[in-house]
RNA sequence: CGGGCUGUAGCGCAGUGGUUUAGCGUACCGGUCUGGGGGACCGGGGGUCGGCGGUUCAAAUCCGCCCAGCCCGACCA
């Protein structure tokens, strides 16, 4: 996996936003080690079960092979379980919240940029709890920091809910996602939170002293986003133009584009150059004088890139001590005086971040139906598709149809929804439906 | 891992037995003009035709094997 500059100053703002929330949140940050012996993955059941395929394993050191060889991490549990072991003694010790910047490797069959690389870069929050009810507050926390993170930063809707049997984390006692809806109306999983429970305590023996003096297996949660961010951001807001950046994650928020002529150059130059210093102080900007492009070239060029705000000055604006200033996202201009284009771009950026949410939720929206006929539902799927609130019984041989003849998975079993099923018919099986569950294709 | 397709200049492609030195678009370099939505003209540089082997007087072109990439499927957070 490759990354380039743009794509990872995206990455970079992502990971200063996230980071700052699991501050505030009272995590800290630490590092394990990338090698695991492959001893360790097989010590819980369902987590080498769920793994076993994906595994790069490395068989050689040093010229000598290994008496044990040793995997490269796909996800960190194992590893950091058997230090938690040292690490945990009593109820003083919880709870123990901690988070890993990293890179992990799962050998996919089929990758796709960004949303499914081979390797990838990522954050696991790995949390040690003294109490079940504890750790599955952690859990539906941290769930909300990732859909905070995705709305307000993102400007990307989000659904949050339980994963079923099926689809859930293997080694997890149940899994929460939060699933953007992309703009071909296919789902995409930004982020997952699994109430461990205590499965891989257990594994890793990992016992703590209560305050009653009792001796007791602790109570995990672990969580993640990854660098398919990137690629949900994309799919969420490009345009037939290109990236279409969210202002609070552009790395470029305001370009200032001078447009002259030989004769008036200096004098364009100085008035455009002066009004980007003004800019540079209050947002990430740029400014592109280079002479080997047209303007209308450069529109475009920073236009794909993503950048929020455009800023033109020539020599009308000049006479006139005024700007214009283009956003992005509608391709609308308009034209202020030159002392006040700072407080303007300021609003432009707050519009535009807002606008590009709302739009997202209204198409989100606007593809998402209820249905209890299953004829219906596959006649839906076979057509444009998107999300389908449906009524479940809850058995996994369902699930199973409606994937076999649709394509379409449950991504996630909202909040509210077992209220909501309550006197409703299970589609296909006709039986008194459990759950309201939200169908998808999904990446 | 199965089925299909594609590898020719940085990128996108044409050329499919012999046709000056393998072309076209774009990008790149130099120059002049131009400059408010992807400019014009002039001049220029850049190629193991994916690799290896074979057929032939002659191979980018035909044959075999290999490698890589893409699409579909199976698998999968």
């Amino acid at each position: 996996m490759v990354i380039r500059p743009r794509g990872y100053a995206l990455w970079e703002r992502m990971q200063r936003a996230i980071d700052d929330m699991f501050k505030e949140t009272g995590h800290v940050n630490a590092y394990f080690p990338l090698l695991i012996p492959e001893s360790f993955i097989q010590r819980e059941a369902e987590h080498v079960e769920g793994f076993a395929p994906e595994l790069a394993v490395v068989t050689h050191g040093g010229g000598e092979q290994l008496e044990e060889p040793l995997v490269i991490r796909p996800t960190s549990e194992t590893i950091i379980w058997s230090m938690y072991k040292k690490w945990i003694q009593s109820y003083r010790d919880l709870p123990l919240l901690i988070n890993q910047w990293a890179n992990v490797m799962r050998w996919e069959k089929r990758t796709r940029l960004f949303l499914r690389t081979t390797e990838f870069l990522w954050q696991e929050g790995h949390t040690a709890h003294a109490t079940a009810d504890e750790a599955r507050e952690e859990t539906l926390r941290m769930l909300d920091v990732y859909r905070r993170f995705a709305e307000e930063y993102m400007a990307m809707p989000v659904l949050t809910g339980l994963k079923t049997e099926v689809e859930k984390f293997a080694g997890a006692v149940d899994t929460y996602s939060i699933e953007a809806m992309m703009q071909d109306r296919r789902a995409l999983q930004a982020g997952t939170s699994h109430f461990l429970g205590q499965n891989f305590a257990k594994a890793f023996d990992v016992t703590f002293q209560t305050a009653e003096g009792n001796l007791d297996h602790v109570w995990a949660t672990s969580w993640g986003v990854s660098t398919r961010l990137v690629g949900a951001l994309i799919m969420t807001h490009s345009d037939d133009k290109g990236l279409v950046a969210p202002p609070r994650l552009a790395p470029t928020q305001v370009i200032t584009i001078p447009i002259f002529k030989t004769k008036n150059k200096a004098e364009v130059l100085q008035y455009a150059e002066r009004l980007h210093q003004r800019l540079r102080e209050r947002f990430r900007a740029e400014y592109d004088p280079d002479d080997a492009n047209s303007p209308g070239w450069k529109f475009s060029e920073w236009e794909m890139l993503g950048v929020p705000v455009r800023v033109e000055v020539g020599p009308r604006d000049m006479e006139n001590n005024t700007v214009v200033l283009a956003r992005r996202d509608t391709g609308e201009k308009s034209s202020v005086a030159v002392d006040e284009a700072p407080e303007a771009v300021a609003v432009l950026l707050e519009d535009i971040q807002s606008s590009l949410f709302e739009r997202a939720r209204s198409f989100r929206d606007e593809n998402t139906r209820e249905i209890d006929d299953y004829d219906e539902l596959k006649a839906y799927f076979a057509d444009e598709g998107g999300f389908a609130l449906v009524p479940w019984d809850g058995s996994p041989e369902t699930e199973a149809q409606v994937k076999e003849d649709t394509k379409a998975t449950i991504r996630v079993l909202p909040p509210d929804n077992e209220r909501r099923a309550s006197g409703k018919t299970a589609i296909i099986s006709g039986r008194p439906a459990r759950h309201m569950a939200v169908f998808a294709k999904a990446y």
